[in-house]
DNA sequence: CCCGGCAGCCTTCCATACAAGACGGATAAT
DNA sequence: ATTATCCGTCTTGTATGGAAGGCTGCCGGG
């Protein structure tokens, strides 16, 4: 895992935060594993300091647990966490929706229906990677219909934890029955129904949920 | 300012942080001033090593802005930051509100009125420092009875924007305006009527809207 | 006057050494 | 056998020196 720093940002700092939580989210480094300064710093041939700067970043994003003089632990993931940083997202997005389908900008529905498309064409090609990048594009899209793009990034921070489980599920997830669900959302944005809109996204997000507690009897290891 | 770190945290890191995070909420250190590492850490007798730290940490939480190899600055407030931090936090606290007049619990009512009084002996008081805390108080508590007290933590990170504006118009703000409206909310609570309380709950956080404006037009530096 | 280069001073960034707390196992006393 | 204590070894926390890059202003050539 992980072999040499891509040399893509600006301090080696950034390089090894982005690489550790590449690592955390695709679990080579495993929620409950341990890890220490040196350790990555002897792995990646630099020294303690960035990568003790990387360590309180990713501390602060909830992904690591950093034990004063102990040492510093892959955050297991918090199932109460997980569920309140879905209704934050519920919340927010519900709002946005709202906003979207109550004053529709002239293309959004055709740009909304341009993306649905490319996420069929990810889906025949069985690339569930692509799919999860264009299903995430697509909710962003709505944000920055709504106006609020910026809400977005912030709530971009405290997703991580829902992208850990979502990635232990990759094959699981059904990707038509996002697509259909995706469809009901424009459909209602295309008919101006803020109630309906609203009611596709509380079903949409809902899902979640199932795969949540899925997830957590089959890694339970992983979990709190 | 802040003459000696109060021995409160473990590490001298974390002292600093609170020191620093408190002097740019007062406004002791203002939007735009420049800060370096051995700046402060001569100001606290410390050395350079954990005031680096805390700068880290207090730019991930959007109060400093650090430019590599340049300096580091007091983060301007953005306008439009603190309107969708608020968008969020009205999206969210719309959310509870309805949660909590949907399925009231039975002390919810009476829990509320005994802040509400608390508030009221505050305003008497003129004691702004204390209303304030009050009044995070009282919404802190409505998240706590709809079961998400860990979604509040996460809005507090995004909440200090806010408080600095916040902080700008303490004289101006009329606490007894802000009373009224707390009680409006809690009458909807005690009626179970979950559409007045979210009426209720949008028509008290708009009112930040108009605060902001005035706030930028009277301290226009401290804005981008 | 105008403009380019260069030097000095500033900053953050990185490396390294040392300090101090926490843990585990060996060891010795009971 | 059991238990308390100490010591070696891990960890993170702090201090300090130097490296690398950016900014300013002087200075000299046009």
């Amino acid at each position: 895992m992980a072999a040499a720093l891509e040399h893509s940002k600006e301090t080696i700092a950034m390089r090894v935060v982005d690489a550790l939580r590449d690592d955390i989210i695709t679990m080579a480094l495993k929620p409950g594993d341990v890890i220490s300064e040196s350790d990555i710093a002897g792995r990646y041939g630099v020294s303690r300091q960035p990568v003790r700067e990387a360590f309180i970043r990713l501390a602060q994003q909830g992904l690591l647990l950093i034990r004063p003089k102990r040492a510093t632990v892959v955050k297991k993931i918090s199932p109460t966490g997980v569920r309140q940083s879905r209704f934050i997202r519920e919340s927010i997005e519900v709002e946005i929706i709202r906003r979207v389908a109550g004053q529709p900008s002239d293309d959004a529905a055709d740009v909304l229906q341009t993306l649905i498309a490319d996420q069929e064409a990810a889906s025949a090609a069985n690339d569930s990677r692509r799919f999860h990048t264009l299903d995430e594009l697509f909710h962003r899209t709505l944000a920055r219909l709504a106006g609020v793009e910026y809400a977005w990034q912030l709530i971009d921070d405290h997703k991580m934890q829902l992208d850990r489980v979502r990635y232990l599920t990759l094959g699981v997830s059904s990707t038509q029955r996002a697509i259909a669900e995706h469809k009901q959302i424009v459909e209602a944005v295309a008919k101006a129904d803020p109630a309906a809109a609203e009611t596709a996204m509380r079903a949409h997000l809902a899902r979640a949920e199932l795969l949540l507690n899925q997830t957590i009897s089959d890694f339970p290891d992983f979990f709190e």
